[in-house]
DNA sequence: TCTGGGGTCCTAGGACCC
DNA sequence: TCTGGGGTCCTAGGACCC
């Protein structure tokens, strides 16, 4: 029986956020979405509050003014630093790790010495101790009853120092902790599963447990029948621990303020198309299309609203920045409607395919092609060196109207040397 | 003033094929 | 009166995840 790990940090943005300023110890904080729209990650203080996941930040001003709350924009450089650092320690445990997000990975413990409640405990305090950070370990017989473990480890069995082995219970004492968690809380139960399971009076994961899984296929699909047979004990789910390539590949944002004339809204989608480039080399894939979409604020329904997208095939499959951002344009420009607020931009990289296998064309000039191959190399070499945006496509312009707000942004303490922190200094 | 940004998989239905 | 059976591919939409 295959035994799996699913190792998460707690509160993860915040937790990074408080690990490099002791004075927000025991402060509630949370961390904001993009444009520091809403609450993406709040702090132990803050759930204690009751800061709902997901509020709009402006909504919480009141609140926040109560009980001293401290807002943070996204430092996705930290985090991300932060991220790889807790990785390569957990490999320490086991070559066989997928990372499955930046705050969570499942590990493979087959085979290894020691109970699996030590290892867990191991695991706790060698990620405290080397970076700081607090995580829970839940360890079961398949991924949906090792993140339930995880769950179960952070909040029914808190008492068990973060660490719940499922394969140690009985299956009474299995059974009584199912029957007091919400099916909710299972991976891949959302809000609308949660719904109709409600209808036909399943409510808690031990009467998804013990439904028939053929009666859920039918149901339901194939996805959560596979659901209920992880959760009794029958692995479906493999490990990931190659991650296969991406099929599709967005980049998209909302504007820090609305933008309502072409020159600006060109301006980000030629941004957007450098990112998504980027990361369709990362990958080593050309795409065959690209999608570019712009909307207004459906916040604001009084205001005239617009949301459109168009998909551009490209002549031939390409990852030079220059073709696809001049698809995007011209995407763009075909679906652009003066008269509009707009508030979000962004661009899609579709019909991907590997670089190498590609199929010879007699439209392609092999010099013109190795020509535009070194350059988009040489492009990111020096981006990568640089920092990114060092060197860019003038067409992603210099206009900061559209630009995304981030004005609660802390330092990035881990990967820039100017803002590495100081502990102390001689005065002299 | 102010409401995120990515992704995946499955299913149903239509077009089209022989 | 009456109009098959089987398949593929594509797209849109809905559900989920973090």
């Amino acid at each position: 029986m295959p035994v799996f790990a699913l190792v998460d940090c707690n509160n993860f943005y915040a937790s990074c956020e408080k690990l490099f300023d002791p004075s927000l110890r025991d402060i509630p904080i949370v961390v904001l979405s993009n444009n520091d729209g809403c609450v993406v990650a709040r702090s132990a203080e803050s759930k204690a509050l009751g800061v709902p996941m997901g509020a709009p930040w402006f909504q919480l001003q009141e609140l926040a003014k109560q009980h001293g709350i401290r807002a943070f924009s996204s430092n996705y450089a930290l985090y991300a630093d932060m991220s790889s650092r807790v990785v390569e320690i957990l490999r320490g445990f086991t070559p066989s790790l997928e990372v499955y997000s930046i705050d969570e990975s499942f590990l493979v413990l087959d085979g290894l010495p020691g109970s699996l409640d030590a290892i867990g405990r191991d695991i706790r305090e060698r990620v405290a101790t080397w970076v700081g950070l607090p995580v829970c370990v839940g360890i079961a017989s398949t991924k949906t009853l090792a993140k339930l473990a995880n769950h179960a480890a952070k909040k029914a069995l808190a008492g068990r120092k973060g660490v719940c082995d499922f394969g140690a219970m009985g299956p009474d004492e299995l059974s009584a902790l199912f029957a007091r968690i919400p099916v909710a809380e299972v991976w891949g139960v959302g809000r609308r599963l949660d719904e109709r399971l409600a209808e036909l009076g399943i409510g808690t994961v031990k009467e998804l447990r013990d439904a028939p899984p053929a009666w859920i296929r039918e149901r339901f699909s194939v996805v959560l029948e596979r659901t209920v047979r992880e959760l009794n004990g029958v692995s479906c789910l493999d490990l990931e621990d190659v991650a296969p390539a991406k099929q599709q590949i967005m980049a998209s944002r909302s504007f820090g303020n609305p933008v309502f004339d072409l020159d600006g809204l060109s301006e980000s989608v030629a941004s957007h198309t450098t990112r998504a480039a980027e990361k369709l080399r990362a990958q080593r894939h050309v795409a065959g299309a690209v999608t570019v979409m712009i909307r207004s604020n459906p916040f604001k329904p009084w205001e005239p609203q617009y949301n459109r997208s168009e998909v551009v095939p490209l002549a031939e499959p390409s990852a030079d920045t220059r073709e696809l951002i001049r698809a995007a344009l011209a995407g763009l420009r075909h679906i652009y409607r003066e008269g509009y607020a707009y508030k979000k931009a962004g661009v899609m990289l579709c019909g991907l395919e590997p670089q190498l296998r590609r199929q010879g064309s007699l439209l392609v000039d092999p010099e013109r092609e190795q020509r535009s191959a070194a350059l988009m190399e040489a492009m990111d070499r020096i981006n990568e060196r640089w920092g990114r945006g060092s060197l860019r496509p003038l067409a992603t312009g210099f206009d900061p109207g559209w630009r995304m707000r981030r004005e609660r942004l802390s330092p990035a303490w881990t990967t820039r040397w100017d803002q590495i922190p100081i502990v102390g200094s001689r005065s002299r």
